[in-house]
RNA sequence: GCCAGGAUGGCCGAACGGUAAGGCGCACGCCUGGAAAGCGUGUUCCCUUCCGGGAUUCUGGGUUCAAAUCCCAGUCCUGGCGCCA
């Protein structure tokens, strides 16, 4: 949430960024306007109240000294300003209840660096790393979704009859690919200084707020107990979308030491994601499914300090891409392709040369996003309530937050088949994996079960 | 799930219908050769150019001229009982 100051003092700027983002179901004037009439009533309301307040001090005392008809006089007095009080106080609270859900959905201000620009086409390539010196591959690289099959380390018919479209199962040496992916993140960014943090999965309604999901994305996310469509309640669960929400949310409502910042933790978990009016794009394969792993990285911080820690939090990103061997670009996105949240924000796309998009490098393939670095300077904090006492005895300020995959699991399976296919079908184990796979530096698939599999090869 | 008790500033803790004591911590000042001790001031949020004002005793309702205090509902914590990977 942008501040109330910033509304006030800064209005063009607001309408800009509206203009920048590409926001157009934000009223600003009509939101100003309630503010001034807010303020205006705030203001009568007070006054009202400090009369009430000293007519009550009043009969405090009268009664204390047994002046019972006085004392009437100023009861009779206190009621009449009580209800002018209740008229005017009233109305001023749905004015601040209005001004408040209409600012929950004012975007982020992007940073004044961000390179402006409409849609995606608009992002800005910063840098490629690991194009030059790429391995052999076969002549025909084959898609993961078809080598996963023939290997049978993914099964997306049966991921569809267990749950439903958009679900998979990884089995043998794919279910051990992603054990292992998800170990090897942890202990690479463990070593970065990040602390574990294994988060619950359900998180209610005010979690979600807080990151910024809600109230705009509800249709994306998993409903536990109600109908989507219902209203819903502060405290009514949702499958987590992604880690940030549990980890950002953890210190909501809170005022950190300045000692403890930075903070960095890592967590591990299931992500869950309709994916709503993405139907007949992406339905083949691990690219775009309702449920897959991931590890993010969240950071706290000083405001000074957030724009120096985007930098850092890229390169623990994408440090582990390096250290697997994999091919990437880094992408910063303009203006139209941020986020509702985001002051600014990378993404780092791996490439996996299985199917060739008209976006693709020149070498054929295609880029696939497996992380998002984000600053969202105070936006998330001060939805969540995260500040931060720079003195002891000075007020409490929000800090920033950042976050960042490190990295989307699915994505990266998808890279690696690709990537280290043999022309004999096979898939190499990139070196810094392999300890987390016992050893194993070949993956060679397995005989797949079941009659269905019999007489059609 | 049931029963009982609890929630007050950064921390501890009083007040139990009449308008939030006190202590600790922290900051600044006085004092001091310097420090400690001592003394003083300050130390939540909102509105206001200023002066000032308002709100705030877990949350939301209610009773009352007036609620930290009484009533109702909820959240969380502690203890006991039950259930249980």
């Amino acid at each position: 949430m942008i501040s109330r100051q910033t509304l006030r003092e800064e209005p063009e700027r607001v309408r800009d960024a509206l203009d920048a983002k590409g926001v157009d179901d934000v009223e600003l004037d009509e939101i100003l306007e309630i503010y001034d009439e807010w303020r205006d009533l705030k203001a009568e309301g007070d006054d009202l109240r400090h009369e009430r307040n000293e007519v009550s001090r009043e009969i405090g005392e009268l009664k204390r000294d047994g002046k019972e008809e006085e004392a009437q006089e100023a009861i009779d007095r206190s009621s009449e300003l009580k209800e002018r009080l209740e008229a005017v106080e009233d109305r001023a609270d749905e004015l601040e209840a209005e001004l408040e859900e209409r600012m929950m959905r004012i975007p982020m201000l992007p940073d004044d660096d961000v390179p402006r620009g409409a849609d995606e086409s608009e992002n800005v390539e910063r840098r490629r790393e690991g194009f030059d010196d790429l391995r052999d591959l076969p002549d025909e690289v084959t898609p993961h979704y078809d080598l996963g099959e023939e290997l049978d380390i993914l099964d997306f018919e049966r991921g569809a009859k267990v749950s439903g479209g958009g679900y998979y199962f990884a089995k043998g040496e794919g279910a051990r690919l992603e054990h292992a992916l998800i170990q090897f993140f942890l202990e690479t960014h463990r070593e970065q200084g990040y602390t574990d943090v294994f988060p619950p999965i359900p998180v209610n309604s005010k979690s979600m707020e807080g990151t910024g999901q809600f109230p705009k994305f509800t249709e994306d996310a998993y409903r536990l107990e109600g109908s989507h469509d219902e209203p819903y309640d502060d405290d009514d669960l949702w499958l987590l979308p992604t880690a940030e929400v549990p980890v950002t949310n953890l210190h909501r409502d809170e005022i950190l030491l300045d000692d403890d910042l930075p903070l960095k933790y890592q967590a591990y978990s299931p992500n869950f994601r309709q994916e709503a009016g993405e139907h007949g794009t992406e339905t083949r394969g691990i690219v775009r499914v309702h449920q897959f792993n991931k590890v993010e990285l969240v950071n706290f911080v000083r405001p000074e300090e957030s724009e120096e820690r985007f930098e850092g939090l890229v390169s623990e990103a994408e440090s582990v891409l390096q250290a697997l061997g994999l091919p990437y670009r880094i992408l910063e996105m303009c203006t139209g392709d941020l986020g509702f949240t985001q002051a600014k924000k990378y993404d780092i796309e791996v490439w996996a040369p299985g199917d060739d998009m008209a976006d693709g490098p020149e070498q054929g393939g295609r880029w696939l996003e497996v992380s998002s670095v984000s600053n969202f300077r105070e936006f998330q904090a001060r939805r969540a309530g995260i500040q931060y006492r720079p003195e002891q005895h000075e007020s409490a300020e929000y800090l920033h937050t950042l976050n960042g995959s490190g990295v989307a699991v699915p994505r990266v399976v998808v890279a690696i088949l690709e990537y280290y296919q043999n022309a004999d079908g096979t898939v190499d184990v990139p070196e810094a994996l392999q300890p987390y796979m016992g050893g194993q530096e070949v993956i060679e698939g397995q005989e797949p079960v079941g009659e269905s599999a019999v007489g059609d090869e």
